[in-house]
DNA sequence: TCGATGCTTCGGTGGCAATCGAACTATGAA
DNA sequence: TTCATAGTTCGATTGCCACCGAAGCATCGA
């Protein structure tokens, strides 16, 4: 029989579900308590809607201690609502007052495990003028160029013939409407990033705050 | 602001709703009446579903006569049903009683407009044996034998340089939970097909119907 | 053992949205 | 002009589901 889309689309259809599911993008496990007060309802009722998520499979549960720590199943649920943000972007607007809030989320924002915003365009636009990676009929390649080049800033490129995600990824940014760098590679220039201490990812969103001289540094170590 | 994922949730979210995109999948124009009777409501019903579909921009009409054709707006709105259709397929199954319509569905049929089900599934499989595509780090790459392969069957490849779509693109299938050939390339291979009449799309459903003569001359022109 | 915190279960309420019957408008055919 | 078909608008009904208050269970720290 068909899938069931119905189902899976009214799971997100909820203002409250949509909230919480859009907070988990950060990648980080939230507990119910925090994904409460993110969608504005008593813990009594996100209860009942992270169940609901748990049983359509779009969050995993961990328990530890008495806390509850929830988090998006997988990467393919990821990008079902990175893909619904971005049409819903591309949606005819009612653009309501945007708080600084929303400003720091345009300027630089981890999507799910990678930067996006105006900075993670900015990333993509510099690899690509540099010739390290290249965009063809709409696929990314990483040239021999960029290999040597990522290699030598400590890119295990052994790692990735392991995973059957793909390396590098255009990905449709929905406050740019621009690509920007995401699959294995994408990835691995945050977690880069922030082990370095260029930046480090806000505790309570999904913004992402580089310091003055992390800045500098990432942007001279990608040439732009 | 964030986008509205609750509001794009939602407008699938009803099962109504969600029969009509996905009959709308075959890639046909419905009129209002098709579409009730694919979603088992009454007109009244589906005209105001359908006006939501079209305030939401999920698809667009066009008048003809006493007739209202509708399709699916873009191919980014085809994209996330099927997404959605593939992540409610790997969800628990329950799964009831498979009618014959099933079974012609499962053994090929049409998403949105390039070949799926078992058979989209073989030709993929064939296409990489005989070395005309590559898939590394999920990536799909038409080799240059391939680009030959298929100029010589008369597919314009100059065309594809003018198109922002992806040359080939792997698409996972919901039935076999295997990739099959999507994209520029993969609509190619489906256009190709039913203009030789080797198939014939269905009037009532998303199924592809082959003749057994045009079943034997698509599998050997790709080869298995 | 006791209180504090995190989360859940239960029951009742309220509101929204899907549904259809009936009546209406528009297009086409005879 | 008249009938048939395609689609819409309106109003009333219905049922579902998000929501919260109150009470309950579980874990932790003292």
């Amino acid at each position: 029989m068909e899938p069931n889309i119905a189902y899976l689309g009214a799971l997100v259809g909820d203002a409250a579900r949509s909230k919480m599911l859009t907070a988990l993008m950060s990648g980080k496990a939230l507990t119910a308590t925090e994904l409460s007060l993110e969608a504005n309802i008593t813990p009594q009722t996100a209860s009942s809607h992270l169940m609901k998520l748990v049983d359509g499979e779009l969050i995993i549960v961990r328990k530890q201690g008495r806390h509850k720590y929830f988090q998006l199943k997988n990467l393919q649920v990821a990008e079902l609502i990175e893909q619904m943000l971005n049409i819903s972007a591309s949606m005819a607007q009612t653009s309501i007052a945007t708080g600084p809030t929303d400003e720091r989320l345009k300027r630089s924002r981890i999507c799910y495990d990678h930067l996006a915003g105006e900075l993670g365009v900015q990333l993509f636009d510099a690899l690509q003028s540099n010739g390290w990676i290249v965009e063809a009929q709409d696929m990314l390649t990483l040239t021999q160029l960029g290999l040597s080049f990522f290699s030598e800033l400590g890119f295990d490129t052994a790692a990735t013939k392991k995973t059957r995600r793909p390396l590098c990824k255009a990905c449709l940014d929905w406050s740019e409407r621009r690509s920007h760098l995401a699959g294995y590679l994408g990835k691995w220039v945050l977690t880069d990033a922030l082990a370095r201490q260029w930046a480090h990812q806000d505790l309570d969103s999904r913004a992402i705050e580089f310091t003055p001289h992390g800045l500098k540094a990432f942007k001279s170590k990608y040439g732009f």
